[in-house]
DNA sequence: TATGCTATAGTTAGGGC
DNA sequence: AGCCCTAACTATAGCAT
């Protein structure tokens, strides 16, 4: 669409690139927010380009956390049946989201001041930051 | 688009509302596709539909875990600057994000097996799930 | 570099099977 | 339900400014 057809490839030229990413990011996000207008669903995306000094969320970033919640809330058993396009990126997933979370979950607590208590009389006990 | 314009506004009977969704839905993964493939960026997308089952994530799990690990790369406190629609959302991000993420973390744990461990000889404590 | 234009490629609503 | 068709509508590539 447009003047003429593109190659399904990476632009070369950075300039043309650019403008490119920022008309399709406009497409794509009203396309999204038509979808959830007219068909009544929750959606939400997340667009990391090295163009942005951080990624694009939407359609809000607490909207995005309310679809991912919906993710979660799913069990990781019942997660794993045979609606995704990649049933072997899905042997990896569990590790995956497991070895994420562990991350985050150490550095959440960091920023709220729990690390490196090694157990508190809450019955709260944090593992050690390995290595920080 | 398409043979007559329609409303900006829920599609009232659930049979045409199911067939847009799909076809709309099947639009928005390849306009994404596309984003990534032209331009270079790394991007996911979440639809929770109350159609399906669980929800849909693009391009596949495992990538999106690796953009939402670029998400979580950035700082919280640098997260938190101007570039999101909602500045109101953005006051209960923090907060919403260290609210799942432990509840996340105690919901990975369970499932590893490794809850209502009080502490363990390799240095890892466990928080205790409260209440079951 | 960003914004506006517009010809034209691409998307999809309604319909038939 | 799903798949194909195509008129009608939208998104955007290449330019111009």
């Amino acid at each position: 669409m447009g003047r003429r057809r593109v190659q399904h490839e990476l632009i070369s030229k950075e300039s043309v690139r650019k403008v490119t990413f920022k008309k399709r990011r406009a497409g794509l996000k009203k396309k999204l927010s038509e979808l959830t207008t007219l068909c009544g669903v929750t959606a939400c995306a997340i667009i990391c380009a090295s163009f942005d000094h951080q990624p694009e969320i939407w359609p809000s970033p607490a909207e995005a956390v309310r679809v991912l919640d919906k993710f979660n809330n799913f069990p990781i058993k019942r997660r794993d049946m045979n609606n995704f396009d990649c049933l072997e990126d899905l042997k990896d997933l569990d590790h995956l989201l497991k070895e994420k979370i562990k991350v985050i979950a150490d550095k959440i607590e960091c920023e709220m001041g729990l690390k490196s208590i090694p157990a508190n009389t809450d019955g709260h006990n944090i593992r050690p930051t390995k290595g920080g």
